[in-house]
DNA sequence: TATGAATGAGGTTTCATTCAT
DNA sequence: TATGAATGAAACCTCATTCAT
């Protein structure tokens, strides 16, 4: 038994996440992600359209993967402050798990513009749209101030979170996700917050 | 007539920043810089040394002219609040004079800055460290708290108004800028102040 | 059920035909003629040695069909004469039972003739030859003028009827062709006889 | 002086006549016509949009220069039957000077389906006019039958001679041209005359 | 016999860059 | 300085064919 043959999707996705992560998209040869998928070059055209659809495959995968952890990791918890330090930690910890992934969704992602226009966007949507929801149940229980939009507040968190991510993706020290987690947490609960006590426990109460 | 020439770097830079924000960089096509540069191909060669080097030259003037701005925005001023609310209000509002320079800056930006390492990245360093320095101001000062370390927070800001000012680039609503500073400023000002009245103050006493 | 293997190369063939015609040989994908003749792509490899086989076989199959056509037909025929017609009538009526046989034959055949010079072309040779026995018959019987050479006559009638088909298959008039026969054996009987009343009559006597 | 640049195209289209006929156009190879022409690769692209257009524009500029050839043989010639003399034993001629030529215009054209089908065919469609102008002439005339419709007459002989050609282009002796023009000219002229008698006249006063 | 997933050679075309004028 | 015709390297992708099942 040689294995099961469709794991030559992951194969290639995989490959061509180290790949991209290494020479960036556009310099990135559809050979040598088959090469290091060990599959022929004709191969990858049976499992996706072209090489930009690779791209986007990395990361509708990457983000359903995301959004699973989030949505296992939200569940059952109503406060709405623990919800934004949840998500902020499963944010970081699933990002730590691949440096290369890290990058490619972060640095790849942005200019691949037929992506950004074009494509099925919804999971980034969905993504944006937890954050959101969270504030907006924030606000509702009386939490959080409700005199700033939900939805700038969602992207201010995103592109916080995304632009220390990619500083660690880009040569970070290795345990900077950690801290990032705690810093986040802290600035954006401190701006949410009404009341602003919880500040200095959120920063000290922080997990492990 | 001895008339306008070194103004065809300008030409050049101005036409590659339309181009480059129409294709993204890597499906901009030189010929069409040139094209709407009113200049011939091979002109271009005389003022860059290649194409990365045209984009690297939109950043580094981009950056040098924000640079100007915010120094010429922050001198006299030693108020490390006034000073954040200053730094955001300034970055709003050069962004918002070319949508499609903040679109070159805040997408193709990431991806270069991985295959531009080598080149003069400096401009960027510059502007974090003008964020930290006022945050590590207000530190000294013991107006913010000094349990963050004001590199990340930095950064954090970064994150957060550079994927605002994607947002807006990428066709959000026309005046959202104005709303993104004065959310940013709070959020970020809530954050970091010890105290936390002046949130509302912050928030209240926005110009315009 | 032991079924009906072997009529699998028919429906390759047919298949082969509507595809070759719709798309040309070159353009035509042996993927598509396995689609439409219900088998694999391997399944053609059991039949035939690779695509321009398939072609080569729908030729010699053509041609032989209409061989044994014309062999029937003129069995029992001696006046030259009437030989002729019979052959142009007999022509004409074959290929008038699929245009897509016809473009192939007539368009495909060209361009093969030049890369089959190795291959089996003697059905081809095969069919000159007819014409060509027909036209020395009558010349022997002292009916047709012997002042021209029959193989070039037998080209030249070759070459009329096809360039006739062809533009029937291409999308001519649907009844064409009876007009074609007509038109044919006039002009080449008119050509070929010595007398010249006949020309009347065999315009006049032509057949339905 | 190193020439005339644009004789660039000239040159291509050379080497693209030798290519196409030594290999046929989907076997011959757009670097082989780049060599020959000594050309690099890319050049070939600044004057043609593609390889197809390529043939399309052998194929055009023959035929206009056949078409020249024809009209100003034809000028001046009133006499029905001294038109197609002339217009068939100018196509030999012109035929006769490239092998080369006459293969790819006889066989490869048949089968460039996109070219049969969409591009334009008017050159094409020019020549068969003036054959069928010819006739119409001569039946106008009263010299030539009207029984039989002209364009399908002139599809009959644009069929023969380009059979002719076909056979002498693809190998046939090198002399058969002159002998294919007095066949041509005399099994024509014989199916169209009314009176019979000039057939002999027309066989034996042989062009000069 | 039959299948169809996998192969991998190889061509057309693009486009950044050069250089003779 | 300026031009733009010419260059030529190089990559994506197709698709006929194979072969393990």
């Amino acid at each position: 038994m040689t294995a099961s043959p469709p794991d030559k999707r992951r194969r290639i996705l995989d490959a061509a996440v180290g790949v991209f992560a290494q020479h960036g998209f556009y310099n990135a040869r559809v050979s040598q992600i088959a090469r290091e998928a060990a599959v022929a070059d004709g191969t990858i055209y049976l499992y996706f359209k072209n090489k930009e659809d690779i791209l986007i495959q990395v990361f509708i995968d990457a983000m359903n993967e995301i959004l699973r952890r989030q949505e296992e990791g939200l569940v059952g918890i109503t406060d709405p402050i623990t919800r934004l330090e949840t998500f902020v930690r499963v944010h970081f910890e699933s990002v730590a798990e691949s440096r290369a992934l890290a990058e490619v969704i972060t640095v790849e992602l942005r200019q691949s513009s037929k992506f950004m226009r074009n494509t099925d966007m919804k999971p980034f949507g969905r993504y944006l749209g937890i954050i959101a929801r969270i504030v907006e149940d924030g606000m509702r229980a009386g939490l959080f101030t409700d005199t700033i939009p939900s939805r700038t507040v969602a992207r201010a968190i995103f592109g916080t979170i995304d632009e220390l991510a990619l500083e660690w993706a880009m040569g970070g020290r290795e345990d900077s996700l950690p801290e990032a987690s705690r810093v986040v947490t802290h600035l954006f609960l401190s701006g949410l917050l009404k009341r602003s006590e919880p500040n200095v426990s959120s920063i000290k109460g922080e997990r492990s």
